[in-house]
DNA sequence: AATGCGGGGAA
DNA sequence: TTCCCAGCATT
């Protein structure tokens, strides 16, 4: 019964010392478990969502040297923080880490707020994040249920329900705030955690490691891999993308991303997403022709062009591709075709050629109010460009989505 | 409660 | 391939 064993955790004081003795013994070196700054610790907690510790490691040493205190994230353009951030994924928690710096220099005097409730109020900081950091960088006894925890403790108690819903994860958070000790609460956070990520893992859980199977009802029943209960996931959509690469001599020309949705304020070779269920054939015939420059007049906000580009849908375009690409709930079939423009040595970014017919506002990044002495006055923290073109060197220099390395990576190898 | 939001590691 | 990862905000 899922009760007894709850009920035997709580009075079995003895193994939140289990735990926490095997924690101490074995936990892994990381690089957030060395400071107790607490917004190192926020940094981390912010990049560990929905993201391995592999993966965060170097994007975590980097953003800290480039963003050393909350104040001089706050000072940074987003543009900035987003080129740090990029290839990490689920930007807008670059934005909103952005954006809570920003709140906690307007109203809390470039502090972090030091209490889970406080903690909640900052943009990006959820019930999960803010009992991290409460706990491990403040020492508050509150819960901090992750991925991991929800496996660990559904498996502990044999937790016959889907752990994603409210009555779970309620029920599981009154157990573990019995559970949690007031003396080491974050290590207890931790502790359950690594637990998860070391030993009771998804796929092949090392149960005669595990200071608690034997008093894990999963482990006990042989019935580990029935846990965690799970809800089924809707189905991924497949899209196909015509993306229009334009090159003049050694640069190539980029826009950007709208400031919501997908890859928002991210950079990108423009395209349209086709409707979905067209095989490339069929996208073929309906982008040659009047069709196709329609797409592009539409995508596309340089008009230098258009009657180049005009006469070479006429002749017919090379689509490049396909390649493959996969988001968490869209799939990308990419297409390319790629424009040849001669390069005339204009001077870069003439203000004539940034102008456009009409504006387009969810192009620019989105007007803030009330940021005060903190709003930075460089040029790109109120660009009113969309667009820009740059070498291939340069686009390092940018936040660039990972979508699109399989054409940069094209275009390096097709130009020698 | 359901959905949108990236990218990579591991089996 | 599929699953899942130190989740959050919006609807």
């Amino acid at each position: 019964m899922a009760n007894d064993v709850a009920n035997d955790i709580v009075e079995e004081h003895s193994l939140s010392s289990l735990l926490l003795a095997w924690f101490t013994l074995e936990k892994r070196d990381l690089p957030w478990r060395r400071t107790g700054d607490p917004y190192a610790i926020w940094v981390s907690e912010v990049m560990l969502q929905q993201t391995q510790v592999k993966t965060v490691i170097p994007y975590y040493e980097q953003f800290l040297q480039r963003f050393p205190s909350v104040v001089q994230l706050a000072t940074a353009s987003l543009e900035d923080v987003l080129t740090v951030w990029s290839g990490l994924g689920y930007y807008s928690r670059a934005r909103r880490m952005w954006e809570g710096a920003r709140y906690m220099c307007d109203q809390r005097g470039g502090k972090m707020p030091q209490d889970y409730d406080s903690l909640l109020l900052v943009p990006g900081i959820g019930k999960y994040t803010a009992g991290a950091i409460a706990s491990i960088a403040f020492g508050q006894r509150v819960a901090a249920i992750d991925g991991n925890v929800l496996r660990v403790v559904s498996r502990l108690l044999a937790w016959p329900e889907p752990v994603e819903t409210v009555r779970s994860h309620r029920h599981f958070g009154e157990l573990l705030g019995k559970w949690q000790p007031a003396v080491q609460p974050g290590d207890f956070n931790q502790a359950l955690m690594e637990l998860g990520a070391m030993i009771c893992t998804p796929k092949n859980p090392d149960c005669g490691g595990c200071p608690l199977a034997f008093v894990c009802e999963g482990y006990l029943q042989d019935d580990v891999f029935l846990y965690p209960v799970k809800k089924p996931k809707s189905q991924r959509q497949v899209v196909t993308r015509l993306t229009f690469v334009l090159r003049r001599g050694d640069q190539v020309y980029l826009q950007k991303r709208p400031s919501h949705g997908l890859l928002a304020d991210l950079w990108e070779f423009p395209g349209v997403e086709l409707s979905q269920g067209n095989d490339l054939k069929e996208s073929i015939l309906n982008i040659s022709g009047d069709n196709g420059f329609g797409f592009f007049q539409k995508t596309v906000s340089e008009r230098m062009f258009d009657e180049l580009v005009r006469e070479q849908f006429e002749r017919g375009i090379t689509l490049h591709g396909p390649v493959w690409y996969t988001f968490s709930h869209r799939r990308w079939k990419i297409i390319w075709a790629i424009f040849d423009f001669p390069d005339l040595d204009n001077p870069r970014n003439l203000p004539e050629l940034l102008e456009r017919p009409e504006s387009k506002p969810e192009g620019v990044s989105a007007p803030r109010e009330s940021v005060g002495e903190y709003r930075l006055d460089s040029r790109k923290d109120h660009q009113l460009e969309d667009h820009c073109w740059v070498t291939l060197q340069d686009l390092t220099g940018l936040p660039l989505p990972v979508a699109f390395t399989a054409i940069v990576d094209d275009l390096k190898t097709s130009e020698e």
